[in-house]
DNA sequence: CCTACCGATCGGTAGG
DNA sequence: CCTACCGATCGGTAGG
């Protein structure tokens, strides 16, 4: 049985993460994250550089998270030619993600807006790349007969904030767990995303 | 050909709607806030009460209209027994309400977070009426076999989020009026509580 | 609506 | 990881 001992750096991070979450960036100071540790906050200054370094550490990790699931997905050969198919595993994944590290997710989704500069340009340019698997994936399946007529970039945007909605509600111990969830979430899109009313 | 000039309490409210939407109530102070209005810091202490103050008009006052829409909805004897043409007005009023005024709606959506006390609470409560119009309405369209079956609580979630998300990414001069992205928001809506794929 | 000011808290550093 | 400390900024008040 291995014990994982989490790295001081990281334990700030995740610390950071849930209050980041719960209050804002801006609403959470350097010693509220250092109460928590139960350390000073100036001893937060011996594992990290600066506060924006904390939330650029943990936007960074979780944009490669979603980047690298999709990529994952979009890779599969049996998927390339099956939008269904895709669009259904790229909701999975994006789901998953989140459950997996609630925090760290909302602060991606919400909280990016705190940094400034190059990495609020570049963090908005992957968030770009990220959304556009989306929205290429319901285009697809428009012009495969798959999907039924709909403004691929509308439909994103209305399927991609119904998705990083869960970060908002979602709780490791709720009702529901992140698999159920995930299943839900796949049907609601699949039928976002065909017809049948009138 | 009527004039109307806002009060300065209004102004106040307007551009902390619009600088809470753009960094956060933590991230804003009042001195942003005066700075906007070409005014010194502490004179706008001579229209408020304090910061949480212009949080609470805000946020209290885009419930209450979020509130009357719902309610001047169901209300409507021809929507009691129409699932689907409640939902769509529910839906229509939604987006309505959001691009009315977008600043105030992502401030109700987002920044009632750092009310305290019964402020918070109240609002809490006041959403959760709110939000419960959708599900029963998805409930009851479940009910008639004019929805499919779901789970009315993930799928209120679903759409309830997707909806809100409009105020992140909405503009006044953007591609879509408001009309224009209403008409897609039902459309999607009434696919997402129906069945096609499969 | 202004100037002048208050105590509290912030992110961060020096030096151990 | 600590104590001690820094300048800057915060929400807010007094008195005009």
């Amino acid at each position: 049985m291995t014990l994982i001992v989490p790295s001081r750096r990281r334990e700030i991070e995740d610390v950071a993460s849930a209050l980041f979450r719960e209050r804002g960036y801006a609403a959470t100071s350097i010693r509220d994250i250092a109460r928590e540790l139960d350390i000073r906050g100036a001893s937060v200054y011996a594992h990290v550089a600066s506060k924006e370094d904390v939330l650029w550490a943990i936007v960074d990790r979780t944009a490669t998270r979603f980047e690298r699931t999709a990529e994952a997905i979009v890779a599969l050969p049996a998927v390339a030619t099956d939008p269904v198919a895709r669009m259904s595993a790229l909701v999975r994944g994006h789901v998953r993600v989140i459950a997996e590290d609630v925090g760290a997710a909302s602060v991606f989704i919400s909280e990016w807006r705190a940094l400034t500069g190059e990495r609020r340009a570049a963090i908005l340019a992957r968030r770009d790349v990220y959304e556009a698997r989306f929205r290429e994936a319901i285009a697809d399946g428009v012009a495969t007969g798959d999907f039924a007529m709909t403004d691929p970039a509308v439909a994103a945007a209305y399927l991609l904030t119904a998705l990083n909605g869960i970060a908002t509600w979602y709780r490791p111990d709720g009702r529901l767990g992140a698999d159920r969830i995930a299943d839900h979430y796949v049907d609601l899109a699949l039928r976002t995303l065909t017809e049948d009313h009138r």
